[in-house]
DNA sequence: CAATCCCCCTGGGCGC
DNA sequence: TGCGCCCAGGGGGATT
């Protein structure tokens, strides 16, 4: 599922709900989630836990707790955490579940790739891929001046740049790909070829890429669904996205698929320069 | 430092 | 209808 669009989806929809529920138990059904404690001590250190806050960097979610641990998750590539406010059927894939005072808090994984750690509310978690995050793609540091700084050391294609969390933080696969048609960069683009002028027109494809997505409710390819359990509605907006072999939205030129480190990237041939 | 490959897994889609 | 293959939004690690 996730890019940060999807994972801000999640965090909304929980933000509405979560504050000032209590955690009364824990069970997890899929020891090897999470990353850095046993079952047990996972469990024990977050029952009796009242949610604080539910914040986002990059694709992390962290629930802010009014103890000494709070919850990091990463959903990767098929995760996704639902509140049930009542009781309900869960998915095969529920995979952990928070019951709390008032409904529960599903973790559900089909792939499960998605990890959790219990990390302290404050300075380094030991998370690699955490502490080590650039800014927020849609944040206030996020700027062209810094972009710009590192885009001049780097020899990469322009797509590892922006897929590189430590430049950006909660860029993914499917939003570079749509960034960079939007600004008219090929995806194999030398970081070192690009002028201030593109890095101006990628800035900007950025940014609304990433806006129209929340304002869309994340981009549903196949398992993403939102806090709620409710679908995104961002697919159709796509224009190179899953959109292989089909006309190019600006000139009708077919839609090219290449595999860019390990990753399908798609763009207009005729566009993207 | 950068690129490639492989891994973690399940399931949908497609060709035969 | 069934089987086997290929594919997938992420990211970490080993290797060249």
């Amino acid at each position: 599922m996730p890019k940060f669009t999807e994972v801000e989806t999640v965090r909304r929809t929980l933000a509405a709900v979560l504050p000032g529920r209590t955690i009364e138990t824990v069970h997890v059904a899929l020891p090897r989630l999470i990353k850095n404690a046993s079952p047990a001590d996972f469990a024990a250190a977050l029952r009796g836990q009242t949610v604080t806050a539910v914040q986002r960097k990059g694709k992390y979610l962290r629930l802010v707790f009014d103890g000494p641990r709070h919850l990091l998750i990463h959903l990767r590539m098929t995760g996704s955490l639902v509140y049930f406010p009542a009781a309900a059927d869960l998915p095969k894939s529920a995979h952990i579940i928070f019951r709390l005072d008032k409904g529960n808090l599903v973790y559900c994984d089909v792939r499960t790739f998605g990890c959790l750690w219990l990390i302290p509310p404050a300075g380094p978690t030991g998370v690699k891929g955490y502490d080590t995050l650039g800014p927020d793609a849609n944040g206030p540091d996020f700027t062209v001046d810094y972009i710009w700084s590192l885009l001049k050391k780097s020899e990469r294609t322009v797509k590892a740049f922006l897929l590189d969390q430590t430049v950006i933080a909660g860029l993914g696969n499917i939003y570079a790909d749509e960034a960079l048609f939007l600004a008219g960069i090929r995806p194999s683009r030398r970081c070192g070829s690009m002028t201030k002028k593109s890095l101006v027109a990628l800035h900007e494809a950025i940014q609304s890429v990433l806006a129209e997505g929340i304002t869309y409710g994340g981009t549903t390819i196949r398992n993403f669904v939102n806090g709620s359990g409710r679908e995104g509605g961002n697919r159709k907006n796509l224009a190179v996205y899953g959109r292989e072999g089909e006309p190019c939205i600006k000139c009708g030129t077919a839609v090219q698929y290449v595999k860019q480190g390990g990753r399908g990237t798609r763009y207009c041939p005729h566009c993207q320069k």
